[in-house]
DNA sequence: GTGAAAGCGCTAACAT
DNA sequence: ATGTTAGCGCTTTCAC
């Protein structure tokens, strides 16, 4: 049995014509625009049902002019950060009748810039972007575009588009005041890449906290994405350096990749060395032991992104002015658990002591 | 200072008013469809790019009925099998072209069939779709667009699409042959819903296995998808039944699931119980024990659903009489660590003696 | 409350 | 090789 030969889908115009109405009231009965008689709308519903037509929403934004699409665009797809950035972007916008075009930047300027010109093709009426590197290749094509977008998580320097981060510096503070409590001096950072603005900011907090009571700033190790290199950096530098009493490691690859080499170079984690890692997983949870680290609010960034997103989109039709541009910098929590002990007393002073098992920095607003 | 109204973008009409040419000659010239002359092309390539001109996809969709879009549905974003396989999707599409509309089904007959409509309303060139359920709610939809479509991973019956999927019989055989040649006798398979064909076929190969051999099939617990759940369900079992050698646990949320559960009851693994689990992430490698497992193809079968896809893209366009519905199942891997031991001497014949560190199903096309 | 008709930005057939 | 023009399916005036 040959299947018969691509029919082109039902238009406006079959439902019109089954129904016995013009297209407009077609078009005004599906998109609830125009108040229709009642026995027309029974009639069109009817139509459309059997036909099983759905609007054409190219059609429909190419006249309209009103775009139902909102662009993310990721460094990466295969970093659980992001994806549960995406997930609750959808979660979030899927109600409001907008559909997701995603792309990955795939940690590049240049196929950042060439995913951005061809999301942008599709004219959406907004765009979430993650920058691949500080440079932010698309940037000039997203003022270019005049979209409404906002820029999430990585923030090279402080530009007049609107903005969700997290408290990088504040973030990377608690870590540290908590290896602090824990009598940890002698403390190895491990970075991805000091290339990134988030990251270096990480670091400056930890660097604060240990200046703040006169110890010097620990030592950072820039390690890469890979865990081949990770392990082998992490390696190198222990057996030049010696084996610091903890490690806090800065993104969730650097957590994973350090884990990965201390299990494999036998050190006891906690026993041996401390570690504090980035990112709250659930694997981190059921690792034994399971891992002390700072959790950073995915969904809470998702969120704000959209509600400010929306919120210019909406302002955008309404002719409004927009207002200036939102500067949000979210804060972070610390969990508390096994990977990481205490090695002496206290180094911060007793007001340190408030150690409940969370603690959050404050989300800023400015 | 005030910001201009947000500008239209730039048209080709624009484009080719500032270079001197028609709008069918701009269009020759950005879609590299005519030859055009070299003086022209040049000048139309200036003025697009001083006006940052790119075309409208919308508009170039609509005229031209060719779309450039892949529309993916998958059942949750919050699970990293799934964004993996978007992850390898978006590389295989993203240089051909096409850009990926994304949408959740959030593990809901009905939402996976609203956002079906909602993505098969931008008269896409394909869609990939991983059902929510075994009821694939959207089939209908799918067929009644009449567009090409392939079903990845979970099928339930067998219609008459394109589908990719694991051989999932082989892989639970897999399983359950390792830890017979273990010397399991004693086994729990811990399953996340049996309402899910392919679950159910994992089951199988594992009864299977033991069958052949003369042993009566494992236990079976449905633990459902929350942690919460699965920890409680697992608990339970071990306080009525007591505690076997061995669990294979047949998605990585139930891998996940039975090792916490298992960290919680201060179980040994593998000393006092050993786990097989399933997926295969970076965590199972640094977890301690690393975990034993059985690794989907995730990229292969990206891969393979998108030739798939573009085939029958391209088939069609080329008024091609379609081929008959492809199913294509591909063999897992055995990935053998640490989380699984002997427990006592191998209850396979001499020729399951093949462990040599990884195993594989075969890939089977028909 | 309903319909006729214009036109969104592009592509493709046709004319030159 | 280049230009002119119709029209994709819809939304939106504007008549009625």
């Amino acid at each position: 049995m040959r299947k018969t030969a691509a029919t082109k889908p039902a238009t406006m115009k079959d439902v019109a014509a089954r129904a016995g109405v013009s297209v407009a009231t077609v078009s005004n009965v599906l998109a609830d625009r125009k108040p229709v008689d009642a026995a027309l709308v029974a009639k069109v519903r009817a139509a459309a049902a059997a036909l099983g037509y759905q609007v054409d929403r190219v059609a429909s934004q190419l006249r309209s002019g009103r775009a139902r699409i909102v662009c993310v665009l990721v460094p990466s797809l295969d970093n659980p950060f992001f994806t549960g950035l995406i997930a609750a972007i959808e979660r979030a916008v899927r109600d409001e009748g907008y559909d997701i075009v995603l792309a990955s930047g795939h940690d590049d300027d240049a196929v950042e810039r060439a995913r951005l010109a061809a999301l942008l093709s599709w004219r959406p009426a907004g765009v979430v972007v993650v920058p691949s590197t500080d440079a932010f290749a698309g940037r000039d094509l997203l003022e270019g575009a005049r979209v409404p977008y906002v820029v999430v998580d990585r923030v090279a320097d402080d530009v007049g588009s609107d903005v969700v981060t997290v408290d990088n510096e504040g973030a990377g503070r608690l870590a540290a005041r908590h290896m602090l409590e824990l009598g940890h001096r002698n403390l190895l950072v491990v970075a991805s890449s000091l290339d990134l603005a988030n990251i270096r900011e990480r670091v400056a907090g930890i660097a604060g906290a240990y200046a703040e009571i006169g110890l010097p700033r620990p030592p950072v190790l820039e390690v890469g994405l890979s865990f081949e290199e990770i392990d082998e950096r992490i390696d190198r530098y222990l057996a030049a350096q010696g084996t610091p009493t903890g490690v806090v490691a800065l993104t969730n690859f650097a957590t994973m990749g350090a884990i990965a080499c201390l299990n494999r170079l036998d050190f006891a984690v906690p026993d041996d060395i401390s570690v504090l890692g980035f990112d709250d997983y659930a694997w981190m949870r059921i690792s034994k032991p399971s891992i002390t680290a700072i959790a950073q609010p995915v969904d809470a960034m998702a969120l704000a992104a959209w509600e400010r997103l929306r919120a210019r989109i909406d302002g955008v039709s309404s002719s409004d002015t927009p207002s200036h541009p939102d500067r949000l910098k979210l804060g972070c929590r610390l969990e508390i658990r096994q990977s990481a002990r205490a090695v002496g007393p206290s180094l911060l002073g007793a007001d340190g002591a408030d150690d409940v098992g969370r603690k959050q920095t404050h989300a800023v607003q400015r």
